[in-house]
DNA sequence: ATAAACCATGGACTATGGTCGATGGTCAAA
DNA sequence: TTTGACCATCGACCATAGTCCATGGTTTAT
């Protein structure tokens, strides 16, 4: 399918498409003509957007879902833990959140003075 | 006092405080000199970076502790509200929080299912 | 006198996730 | 055929808080 297509299916702006395809996270793509540069998108794009959308409602970095994607491209066969992944983001996100709670906890000491 | 004074007092470095400088954050900065472009530094800047350093802590982006020395500046004997200034960053710190503990449930939802 | 240490300016670079515009080529419908 | 919608590339720009480099002038110490 063609950027646009690709865009209304997945629900993100071309130019982000192309952000992501400048960033090697989408696969499949082609320039199958000869008589233009149009690029074909395969349909798997949709997905991987969708899964780009999700895993960034988790604070993944687009680095980091690009690793995620590399390792299943190199392996696909290979099943990544996703437990693994998943709770050490959620350590991350823990600790943000006690530093968090530590500016917090200043602040409202020097409210309360 | 010169620059290299100003980053021994006030423990940041002379590019820091050019950053501070360009972004209109500091105060009583002249070019006394006919013989050379050497700047003067008023000593009330080391405080002034003092006061940079402890409201960043509690996570006050350079704009806004530039709008409170503007605010001082422009009304040197009427008294800035400090409380006031803390409690609304507390509450977006409080935002912060929730947010963060959303997503940390959601993660800890997806890793035990 | 010469080298080291200091000063100034300006611009590039870091990470993050895009967005926007310019320019130019192509495709589809009226 | 011409207009509008689509496609491509490239580069600039946004916020954030600096850091680092090049270039060139000055001051201080030896």
């Amino acid at each position: 399918m063609k950027i646009g297509e690709l865009s209304k299916q997945s629900g993100v702006s071309r130019d982000t498409i192309r952000f992501y395809e400048g960033k090697e996270m989408l696969t499949n793509v082609s320039q199958p003509f000869e008589w233009n540069n149009y690029k074909d998108y395969g349909k798997e794009n949709v997905k991987r957007i969708q899964i780009i959308k999700y895993l960034q409602r988790f604070s993944f970095k687009l680095k980091e879902i690009k690793e995620l994607f590399d390792q299943k491209d190199a392996n696909p066969d290979k099943c990544i833990d996703k437990s693994e992944v998943f709770k050490s983001k959620l350590k991350i996100i823990e600790k943000e959140i006690k530093e968090l709670q530590e500016t917090r906890k200043a602040l409202l000491k020097i409210i309360n003075d």
